[in-house]
DNA sequence: CGATTTTTTGAATCATATCAACGTACGTGG
DNA sequence: CCACGTACGTTGATATGATTCAAAAAATCG
């Protein structure tokens, strides 16, 4: 059970056998189909999601209606509207699944339990979303810095199984693009080759 | 001494008299005259830097050697190349003075002594870097979803402070922009109202 | 005051967005 | 298993917006 959450787990931060029990008490799973929601914009977000199998995605929605990729998850990523989480204000993302899914979900009282019991899992937290603010700022650096065609082919690189399975669209959106423009910017570039 | 460091450090986590006494001594002054590096691309980022008093910016080179402004930090805010912090790799950032500058450095060394001694820090890192986290993802959206000219206005209305006292080109680099861009882009709105 | 930095303006070029249409692949239900 | 409908990707034409290069005006600093 959540194999793939521990083994991540003890990546960032060694547990032990007596802990990682401690821990699985707080966790719950949970399965979605694809194009089922996780947290609509205007909820709150109760839970941080772990995927252990699928691909989710995280989005806001603009005054004209637009989706926005803020986030993909693919196995062994979390995804949440940290934010929302953290205040118990509405969300202003949202999360669907891009395909079926297994989740393992700890919610935000769980967590404030298992922070008591398990102080070490804090320092995973650290870790965790030090790792997510580097990536953001790598993104930020990239989208200031690169041209469209540049970041296609970084965003290929850093995410080549993303690539593969999320529908080209998406990743325009996730590159702030529309998805002609990167229709033609991957025939450039194969042109180009 | 370090009085808006301690300041901001008791609005994220209340530290006793006793904590801060021990919380200074890893703590080191650094003036730094304007245009003056405290960090260089290539160099090891061995402090984070709190800014007393003055203005920074962190910005990254690419080939055709022009700047792109990743991060202002007034007074209150932190500063430094945080991968490069943490691991010890050489930095890939840049990071000046805007002005003249107070700072409070916190080295490496220091930072590990102190949480050894006041494992409460770190919770006073995880606010710190969670917030940090926040703003990034929030750019991020707004770089997605917004014009040029709506990421100007967004970003004057949330840092009109940055805004009176950092020249318009970086302001321009910060956002993604050419400055002529964003010359005509206030031109614009001007006229608008 | 002189020198440097910053901002603005103009003209030409280049790139992206938009709108529309088409072809294709996919999966779902009959 | 086929047929239909939906989602997806591509292409074209056009319009819009940004970049670039150059120059001048304005502001700032010593």
């Amino acid at each position: 059970m959540y194999e793939l959450f521990f083994q991540k787990l003890n990546e960032k931060v060694a547990f032990t056998n007596e802990e990682q029990k401690v821990i699985t008490g707080y966790l719950t799973s949970k399965k979605l189909r694809k194009k089922q929601y996780l947290l609509q914009a205007g909820d709150v977000c109760k839970a941080i999601a772990f995927v252990e199998k699928g691909a989710m995605r995280e989005y806001s929605v603009d005054e004209s209606g637009a989706e926005h990729i803020l986030q993909f998850a693919l196995e062994g990523w979390l995804i949440s509207d940290l934010y929302s989480f953290m205040t118990g204000e509405p969300a202003t993302y949202n999360i669907d699944a891009l395909e079926d899914c297994d989740l393992v979900l700890l919610t935000k009282s769980a967590q404030g339990e298992l922070l008591k019991k398990v102080p070490k899992f804090e320092t995973y937290t650290t870790a965790q979303i030090t790792g997510a603010y580097l990536a953001m700022q790598k993104r930020v650096n990239a989208m200031i810095s690169l041209t469209p065609g540049q970041r296609y082919l970084y965003f290929i690189n850093l995410y080549p199984n993303i690539a593969r399975r999320v529908p080209q669209h998406m990743i325009a959106s996730y590159l702030g693009l529309s998805p002609e423009t990167l229709s033609r910017i991957r025939k450039r570039l194969a042109a180009a080759q």
